[in-house]
RNA sequence: CGGGGCGUAGCGCAGUUGGCUAGCGCGUCGGCUUUGGGAGCCGAAGGCCGUGAGUUCGAGUCUCACCGCCCCGACCA
């Protein structure tokens, strides 16, 4: 049976291209490695991250600089993810398709503002073969002004609108310092782009959007989220108005989960969709992009891991369950056989289960290894167990260790992977909460950041000398302005200038 | 793109004032014995010492250049 020998692991280094000469050392990687050799999250938390993805095969360096090759583990991560997220799309109105990778150096040209912030990032086709291009390619940044042009020809009327269309795509901004899942030249993210009849209509779907986001990283990302409006300073460059859900990592970074922009008519105008209202005039769409990445994989490691490895939030996690046969000679085909039986049975009711019958490891082994890979449950089994009529059931998160009755695992493995999914956003939440604070002038946050990371609340004038001054000074940035609990308390200054503060607003260092 | 560090087996490293056939641990492969929290023994394979030039009778070791990686800063989904 398939069941039995379903983890096939790398046996040998693999050399990921017959020749790699950049980066000979990048391009080799390693089968198996401990979790005794990570290094531990205190120790250097920057290390830990680098070691884990490294090590549960998530991810490893690339031939190509500032490149990863997302390995089958990690891949998988993004699968789930993305298919939570497309589920959502798909229920709130939009539909798939797909555009080129290439934008003709005109097009990018036509809405000056966002060009300006991506231009040194963009790589460039300038030739086929030997022959220059007339004109040269832009290799996608972001998909706006493509997508733009082809709106400008579908649509026409105010019957065809609203286009609500998502793309899940790559894109490549050659980014200078790279880190994997993070920020990585090349990544995978999904672009929604959405054209409208009226503003308030476009304004209600950035916001539906981000909520979107916000519900699906908390459901099932376990992730929880700061939504708020971005400053003039940090939002999109090509949009009127940007929105983000933040994150809190465990070091106290934040990191941008997502984004949801609303558009106006900054990309209407230049590039021409217009459509005929029923009043019989022209007029100009109005428009939102919104977009997650991979970068969401990373937030995942970052919120939930610890010292033993990745924690997978269960209802993302490529593998749910791991099923440890424990046996001797005697037993083997009693153990190997109810195992079969249990991995069966858990897979009929939906539970993605793998069943880790290798013989070249002990059990304690396998223990470590796929807790280190963040398998939220794993359920041992031996001649023991099968006497007395039950099963070991381990819990990744804090090794709360039960014993459950053969005949209940149907019922008390969902559950569990239930109660885990719970407790892991509880825990998120409960550090989140932990980590954030009030400061109420510039010394303080500097003093505050000197201790520990994290969100700091503080008031704001509005201006963008004192964001300048705080970034001078700290590193930090105003990540949003919350929806939530960003009206000043009466006499509430800003932090730097000593003026009546206009908002309440989160800082954080940022990735 | 500036400052610092580093390139020796798949990984982590040692390699003396230049000197014999370049080593150790882990991992890998084969065999035996094992299996409830990282097993043991025996055997084997595995190297353009980052690349190129130079000094020298002789370079992993010294010189120069280049390439790459990591860390810290400026720029970023």
């Amino acid at each position: 049976m398939a069941i039995f020998h379903p983890v096939r692991h790398t046996q040998a280094a693999i050399f990921c291209g017959a020749r790699c000469p950049r980066t000979r050392k990048a391009s080799f990687i390693m089968a198996k490695e401990f979790v005794k050799e990570l290094t531990s999250q205190a120790e250097d938390f920057s290390q830990w991250y680098i070691d884990v993805i490294l090590k549960t095969q998530m991810a490893d360096y690339s031939c190509v600089r500032g490149c990863m090759n997302i390995r089958p583990y990690g891949y998988a991560l993004w699968e789930n993810i993305r298919d939570a997220m497309d589920k959502r799309f798909k229920a709130t109105g939009h539909v798939n398709a797909y555009f080129p990778l290439f934008m003709p150096e005109s097009f990018l040209k036509k809405e000056a503002e966002h060009v300006e912030g991506f231009a040194p990032e963009v790589p460039w086709v300038t030739h086929v073969g030997n022959e220059p291009l007339t004109e040269r390619l832009a290799i996608r940044p972001t998909s706006e002004t493509i997508i733009c042009a082809a709106y400008a020809e579908w649509i026409q009327s105010y019957r065809d609108l609203p286009v609500l269309i998502n793309q899940w795509a790559n894109v490549v901004r050659w980014e200078k310092r790279t880190r994997l899942f993070l920020r990585t030249s090349e990544f995978l993210w999904q672009e929604g782009h959405t054209a409208h009849r009226t503003e308030d209509e476009a304004r209600e779907e950035t916001m539906k959007m981000l909520e979107v986001y916000r519900e699906c990283c908390e459901t099932e990302l376990a992730m929880p989220v700061m939504c708020g409006r971005k400053t003039e300073k940090e939002k999109f460059a090509g949009a009127v108005e940007t929105y983000s859900i933040e994150a809190l990592l465990k070091d106290g970074n934040a990191l941008q989960a997502g984004t949801s922009h609303f558009l106006g008519q900054n990309f209407a105008k230049p590039f021409g969709i217009k459509f005929l209202d029923e009043d019989n005039t022209e007029k100009f769409v109005w428009q939102t992009s919104w977009g997650v990445s991979t970068r969401l994989v990373g937030g995942v490691v970052m919120t939930h891991g610890d010292d033993s490895g990745l924690i997978m939030p269960p209802r993302i996690a490529p593998t749910q369950v791991v099923i440890i046969p424990v046996f001797k000679d005697d037993s083997k085909t009693l153990v190997l056989e109810e195992a079969a039986r249990i991995c069966a049975e858990l897979e009929a009711i939906g539970v993605r289960v793998k069943c880790d019958a290798r013989e070249e490891f002990r059990p304690g082994y396998k223990y470590n290894e796929w807790e280190m890979k963040g398998v939220p449950l794993r359920v041992e089994i031996g001649p023991k167990d099968i006497e007395k009529g039950h099963v070991v059931m381990v819990r990744r998160l804090d090794r709360e260790k039960a014993f459950v009755p053969r005949a209940e695992l149907s019922v008390r493995i969902p559950e569990a992977l239930a109660r885990l999914q719970k407790d892991l956003l509880e825990a998120a939440r409960k550090r989140q909460v932990e980590q954030t604070t009030e400061v109420a002038t510039l010394d303080e946050l500097a003093e505050a950041l000197e201790k520990k990371r994290g969100f700091f609340w503080a008031g704001w004038d509005g201006s963008a000398e004192t964001e300048a001054a705080v970034k001078e000074r700290t590193k930090a940035s105003i990540r949003n302005i919350p929806f939530e609990g960003s009206e000043p308390t009466a006499g509430m200054l800003d932090l730097v200038s000593g003026k009546p503060a206009k908002h309440r607003v989160l800082f954080a260092r940022a990735y």
